[in-house]
DNA sequence: CCGAATCCCGTGAGATACTG
DNA sequence: CAGTATCTCACGGGATTCGG
């Protein structure tokens, strides 16, 4: 739409293009949410990955959300999904390029994440201890 | 937990490393996830701003939603808000300096989602069209 | 102007059981 | 092995109303 790219940490915006800005980012937001997106493009990042490794390898994961997820990755073009027709079964799975770029965002947010953790939480508990006492 | 750290692009991860990998990721999403904590974060990213002004400014937020991610944000201290006891009263709100940092990290994923969206967009199609003939 | 309280609904997601 | 099919529930989030 817009012709230039505005920068979010520039100056000179108004809350009206706050939503213009947020847009896009958003939309990415919705393919990675979900408890398990990021965890299954990750370890389908390297190479092919089979459902059974997946399903074990990814602590917590249930059986539907594994399919619905991939189905979701895979739908968006961000997963491949190989089926070869042996008996047993078996399926691969690995991340497009599409997705792969999209893990130098990923690991910036997670720099982020772990630079800020301790501060954040901390940030909780004080806030929650203020809120004791004025509460009670 | 880990004293170095791995690159989430680099080789040689297994997939059970992969749920190590996503952790501090997802605390982020967490954070930031919910519809609208990005657009109220962009929008106090430059100074001071007003309840209202972030009601009237960000599109389709419900007054209870607004105050709610207020309140998460504050919280995790990415958003401080100073109140004027005047009447009739005044809240302002600021990005903080933990917040700011966010800044290039969603500006990174932005960039990823424009570059890609009509890519995405179309592989949805083309799966959803492939999905209506196999199924019928 | 800046909220809090309440009601309500859709959906994300777990548990469990069945199939090619 | 790699899924599907149901059932169920918690919770995010909208609409509306009330208060300081």
């Amino acid at each position: 739409m817009s012709q230039r790219n505005i920068d979010v940490t520039g100056d000179g915006l108004t809350v009206d293009q706050a939503v213009i800005e947020a847009c896009p980012i958003m939309e990415v937001l919705d393919q990675v949410s979900g408890k398990w997106s990021v965890s299954i493009l990750i370890a389908a990042a390297h190479g092919p990955v089979r459902f059974t490794e997946l399903e074990r390898g990814i602590d917590g994961i249930s059986r539907r959300m594994l399919t619905l997820t991939l189905r979701r990755l895979e739908r968006d073009g961000l997963l491949t999904r190989k089926v070869y027709p042996t008996v047993p079964p078996k399926t691969e799975y690995t991340a497009t390029s599409v997705a792969r770029e999209l893990f130098a965002p990923l690991s910036a947010l997670r720099d982020w994440a772990e630079r800020h953790q301790m501060t954040i939480a901390s940030a909780r508990h004080e806030y929650d201890h203020r809120a004791a006492e004025t509460g009670s």
